[in-house]
Formats: C-alpha cells, sequence, structure tokens
DNA sequence: ACCTTAACTTACCAATCGGTAAGTATCAAG
DNA sequence: CTTGATACTTACCGATTGGTAAGTTAAGGT
C-alpha cells in the first residue's frame, strides 16, 4: 500500500471513529466512504481493531511531533508555560476531531483497561508535568501536585473543544462564537494567576 | 412496573452505558445482567433508545436535585462560588459513572445533533453562569466571560474524573490516590484564584 | 512470455443486532 | 369461576456485524 493511500485512508477511518466512537462504526461504512468494499480495508488491515490502532499511532505522532515543536525551553519557564499550553488550546481546538477520539479513547479505557497496552499520554503528561515543574511556584512541589494543576488546565481546554455542537445548540451559533473568544482571554487568566504564589 | 424495580433497571442500563457507550451495549447485555430476557426489557420500555432516554432523564433530575441543594445563595457569594464547585467536584468524583454517561453524550452530541432536542446542561449551565456573575471580580462581566469561566472549571472536574483508568494504568494505584488528593487541593486554590481581580 | 505481488471484488459465514408476534404464568378484582 | 392486566418467555424476522476464502485484475520485474 502506498504511503499516501494509507494515510487517506487512516485520515477518513480517523473522522468517523471520532465522529461515532469505535463500536458505532462499521469497517464497511468506513470504507463506503472511501469508495471501497468492506474487504478491500480488511486487505490491507487485517482486523477492525488493527486499523484503530493505526489511527491511534498516527495521532500520538502527530502529537509528539506538536509538542516537541514548542517544547524547546527557553530560559524564560513562565514564557514556555503560557505559550505552550496557549498552543495546546489552539491544537485542540482546530483539531477537535482527534480531541475527541482521544476523549472516547479515555473513557473506553476505564473498562477496556490496559489492552490497548500503550499509554499514548503518558510522555506527554510527562512534559506538561515538567513544565509545571519548572515554573517558580511549584519548584517545590512534588509531581503529584503539579500534575494535578497541569491535568485541570488539560481538562479545562479539552472539554470546551468537544462541546461545540452542545453550546452550538444551546446558545447558537452566534454566541458560540462569542464563547470561544471569551474562553482563550479567560484560559490566558487561567494560566497566568494558576502561577501566582499561593 | 414497580418503581423500585424501574430503579434497578435503570440504574443497570446506566452503569452499562456508561461504561460501553450506547453503541457499545445491546439490550440483551442489558438484560442479561437483570437475569432477563432481551424481550423483557423491551417489553417494560418499548425500545433501546427509550429506556436509554429515561437514563438520561433520571440523571438529569438527580443532578437537578443536587444543584437545588447546594445553590441556596447566602449573602456571601465568595463562599458560595467555592462551596458549589467544590461540591460539583466532589459529586462528579463519587458519581464516575454518570460523569462518564454525560461525556458520552456530549462527544455524540456532535453528530447525533439536536436530536435529543432536550438539553439537560441548559439550566444546569445557566445555574453555574450567574453564580459566577454574583462574584465582584466578574459583577460587570458579560454572559460569555462568565460561562467560559464556568465552563473551564467544569472542564477541570470532569476530565479528571473520568480518567481513572488510564491514570491508575500509568501512575499505579498508590499515585492515583495521592493525585486525588493533590487535585482537591489544586482545584480549591484555582477557584480562589479564579475570582481575584484581573 | 512468465511469475510475483499488490489491490482489490464477489461470495460466503456464523453471530448478533433491534424489534415484532404470539404465547404462558401469576395474581388480584369482580 | 372468570376476567383482565402485568410480567414475562419462546419463536421468529430481516438487517448488519466482523471476518474468511477464493477468485480477479492490473502492473512490474526478469
Amino acid at each position: 500500500m502506498q504511503k499516501h493511500t494509507a494515510e487517506k485512508f487512516l485520515e477518513v477511518a480517523e473522522r468517523l471513529f471520532a465522529q461515532h466512537g469505535f463500536d458505532g462504526v462499521s469497517i464497511s461504512k468506513i470504507a463506503s466512504a472511501l469508495n471501497l468494499t468492506k474487504q478491500a480495508l480488511l486487505h490491507h488491515f487485517g482486523s477492525k481493531e488493527k486499523l484503530y490502532g493505526l489511527v491511534l499511532q498516527r495521532i500520538s505522532e502527530d502529537y509528539e511531533a506538536h509538542q516537541s515543536e514548542f517544547l524547546c525551553q527557553t530560559n524564560n519557564p513562565h514564557a514556555d508555560f503560557i505559550d505552550y499550553f496557549m498552543a495546546l488550546q489552539e491544537f485542540a481546538h482546530y483539531n477537535t476531531q482527534r480531541t475527541q477520539l482521544l476523549m472516547r479513547e479515555l473513557l473506553d479505557n476505564n473498562e477496556r483497561a490496559e489492552s490497548a497496552g500503550h499509554w499514548y499520554l503518558k510522555p506527554f503528561l510527562r512534559n506538561l508535568m515538567d513544565l509545571v515543574k519548572r515554573q517558580a511556584s511549584f519548584s517545590d512541589a512534588g509531581d503529584a501536585k503539579a500534575l494535578a494543576l497541569a491535568y485541570q488546565l488539560l481538562g479545562a481546554i479539552n472539554y470546551f473543544a468537544i462541546s461545540k455542537a452542545t453550546l452550538t445548540g444551546i446558545y447558537g451559533k452566534d454566541t458560540y462564537t462569542e464563547l470561544c473568544e471569551w474562553d482563550r482571554v479567560q484560559f490566558e487568566t487561567l494560566l497566568k494567576i494558576s502561577l501566582s504564589p499561593t
């Protein structure tokens, strides 16, 4: 299979998995979206699980790439912190699909347990935690404390990012747009004050 | 159908829907968990969709009850704010299942759109927003700004609440327990400083 | 011209899906 | 003793699920 063909397949699969969840899409539906038969997909990927695995892997690679791009630490930890989390917010907002898929994965992990085995979040969280611990007001904080803050900020980002349809449904398109702007502003102030000494 | 029987049915259905999602459970599996046949469930609830609808309705009623219990506003808006959000965090933590189910609903709404029609979140968010606007540093803020903060706090709560399996998987049981404690502490300071004037 | 390989397709398969129809068992009211 | 309602069950149904097996078709290397 050619690389760019595989990319196309994974792209469509990712979209559908994100929109409907693993159980909500069948391989034949993914195949139709690609103008193929179900068996063509099975030929290329072996099984639905394997296809899903490749989709996850592709996402986690992209996330790591994005992270290493923004995490070239300077000698200004405070600015690094703000910059990175703002970049992360933007990333989550413009990759809603992936945010959705990862959120579904988080939910399913509660039952499927570590069947997947690979914790794509682990290095990602490690980096976030380090970023927090590099801050003046967290210099003597333990791992758990730093991680707690990082995770809450991550939650604030991702929860809003996956709520587009619901918020638009409740408040309408225009108010949602306004809400997006305020979300950005409000998150930035939240970031800044979260580093103030307690 | 007797009321307490219905409760038992809905309880089990809620657990399974929360764990596996709407598409991840079949009515026959829910029925087996109740030592019944699939058709018994269909007899009582008519269809899978209707059963799911009742589960959602039951949850939203409980949430409203919980909210009205804690939202008897005093003349100390600041304390109200802290108290309510801390109560909400505890509620989300001890009702992980429901937090999961509502999160799944949020994700599915992005495609199923307003097919459900009823926005269980609407009055809930309205109350949260009012609570924020009652704060001194938000007295002249618009709806969108207040809602943005409320939603971020909600995200911080819920995201952590659904991550038990993943975090335990990555860091182990003991570290997760420690993380829970810090999450609580860290969230409380986040609440307090989020009201400081900008 | 021959062979291999990759990219598919048609033809199946058993299992399960949500749902309908037609019973059966129990029990309280008349 | 009968009636009607409630709570189920067995027996189906067509559609769809993930997956296997066996071709078919076209391109490329030798």
